[in-house]
DNA sequence: ATTATCTATAGATCTATAGATAATGC
DNA sequence: ATTATCTATAGATCTATAGATAATGC
């Protein structure tokens, strides 16, 4: 029944992906330490020996899910050519999307545990403040190339703007409706982007 | 042990207000009917007399609670006297507020249960739409006074930015941090909703 | 007679632990 | 000898139901 250290290592991480993904589907109180492991290819009983709680795991597998939601940022901002006429078109393009909108299971972990997470602790925060950090770097580099320090307040603004839009179009019935926020916030996020143009 | 018929319906208003405010509290899997019921003053027996089920509560709660919410910004609407240079400030001030970011059982039933809600049928859906459209009316009528036909999809925008910097604002540790989405919603809200001056 | 609420409980599920098993690692 | 995983289970909790109780409503 042992396993080599590298199995146990590598179904650890098995693990912590699934739980990643199931967590992000149903929320952590949502689904249970059983219904984890089997989806794992595990018994129950093997969890104690990798995870000191499931509130350890939740911790651990929200990190997973930040790091694969950064990653997914950083490939489409560095796949497209910079466009200084639309510099957030990569991540708006797959983020306020219909298919994200539908893919709560991979999609964004500050949608669908957003909730969650404000109700536990400092340990669960943690690795999603520390995610929600490199989201604003990526948007901050998008900008950076044609403007100076204002980008700051201007990344936090346009991921709350992307962060809400997703939450609002996944919570009504309307299709329509669930759509217009989509693009309502698209159109303002990149007017938010742009440079300012010479005003009164 | 019986009470008479306007006893019973007051109990069970009490219920719907008890769990409106326990389920954005705890999360619609975060609280028992054991500990719902006796919150209202009630033992868990008598719950289904007057409740089809959890699910079935958790649909009167979340109408409740988005009554309550929707109450609250067409209170501080028509509270203020409107200020074509800030048509939005009674509604930011409140909303954008440390005071809502540390009160997570009275606040915003989006941010409080959004990601709950996205995976839950269309039953509980239904009230969430509704509120979301008077919230979105709300936010028309503060600016229909200064523009044109632009404002729907403004409110739209404004509407995804407070929740989503709310949602943010409450993930992160650093209360810094947590501000600065609540400041910079604030400001890029007020420049949405701006009349658009002469440009390019 | 009806019924709102109570006590009690069924049956399922939850987190966590204990001890057995069998393969690894020395 | 150590240990990753297994089976089994403890003890708590969950939703939902059944039957008793006592007050209402006719």
């Amino acid at each position: 029944m042992r396993v080599s250290r590298v199995q146990a290592e590598e179904n650890r991480q098995t693990v912590i992906n699934v739980a990643s993904r199931l967590f992000r589907e149903h929320g952590f109180d949502g689904i249970g330490l059983k219904d984890l492991m089997e989806a794992a290819g595990l018994t129950q009983g093997a969890f104690y020996k990798q995870f000191a709680s499931k509130e350890d795991l939740a911790v651990q597998a929200s990190r997973r899910a930040l790091e694969s939601a950064s990653c997914r940022w950083a490939a489409a901002a560095t796949a497209n050519p910079p466009d200084p006429e639309d510099p957030l078109g990569p991540v708006i393009g797959f983020y306020l999307s219909a298919g994200h909108r539908e893919e709560r299971t991979d999609g964004c972990p500050i949608v669908a545990l957003g909730s969650d997470v404000a109700r536990h602790g400092v340990e669960v925060k943690e690795p999603f403040e520390a995610g929600i950090r490199t989201h604003l770097e990526i948007l901050g580099r998008l900008m950076s190339e044609t403007q100076g320090e204002e980008f700051k307040g201007k990344a936090m603004a346009i991921l709350s703007i992307m962060v809400g839009a997703m939450t609002l179009s996944r919570v009504v019935n309307d299709p329509d409706l669930a759509q217009a926020f989509l693009d309502t916030a698209a159109m303002q996020a990149r007017k938010i982007a742009a440079v300012e143009r010479a005003t009164g």
